[in-house]
DNA sequence: ATCTTTTGTTACATTTCGTAACTAAATATA
DNA sequence: TATATTTAGTTACGAAATGTAACAAAAGAT
């Protein structure tokens, strides 16, 4: 469990997107710049996680983050341009699940 | 934090994928069926969990389990067409980490 | 002085993960 | 017979991530 042949740059997005909700994120990211509470109101995810994950994904440059010195103060997240180099991944998942994904009780 | 009008299917497709291992596992079965230990020694993945991703694999139906009464025991995974299906999704993947994926010292 | 709103943070219990040791099956070897 | 070998797991247990709910800061409105 050390050093592998595998493709590095792969394994590390993998990584990234195999993260619980970066990609439920970046996907409505892909809608346009939102604030942290209209992200929040539109994903099944707590505040703290969504906190979490947004500076992660700052950090990894997926994201801007931008505070607006209203009041109350805004804060907008947009995606970057390596964010919205995403959107084919989200498409093709979306592709895959829409004819391959079936629901049941618990979903 | 309940119901929401985010695509269910997409949702639930996201929640597999981003589990920590999935992807890379389902990346590394679209190289040919294989069996348990060869697919641990391709990734940095350890026995336990290993064996826990391909039983949750086997009960979403992205991949068949076959064991062959051989000595030592053989047991082979193999992606279904629901598991292949995810190929076009690891391309642009692939695709997206070779163009904006940068490496530092800890990867 | 108190209320309101947004964007977080903190504390704490629950769940998942990682590591290493152990087990089962079934044959080969001493 | 007793021991060794190999694969495919399982178990125990500490570490890390996650979920929930209560709290905090800023700053204008009442």
């Amino acid at each position: 469990m050390n050093d592998f042949q595998l493709c590095p740059k792969f394994e590390k997005g993998m990584k990234m997107l195999g993260k619980r909700w970066t990609g439920l994120i970046i996907n409505q990211l892909l809608l346009g710049p939102q604030r942290f509470s209209h992200i929040k109101a539109e994903l099944p995810i707590s505040g703290k996680l969504l906190t979490e994950r947004l500076k992660e994904m700052e950090e990894e440059e997926l994201v801007t983050r931008k505070v607006y010195a209203e009041v109350p103060v805004r804060v907008e997240y947009e995606l970057t341009e390596k964010g919205k180099a995403l959107k084919p991944v989200m498409k093709e998942i979306s592709k895959w699940a829409e004819e391959w994904v079936e629901l049941t009780e618990e979903n």
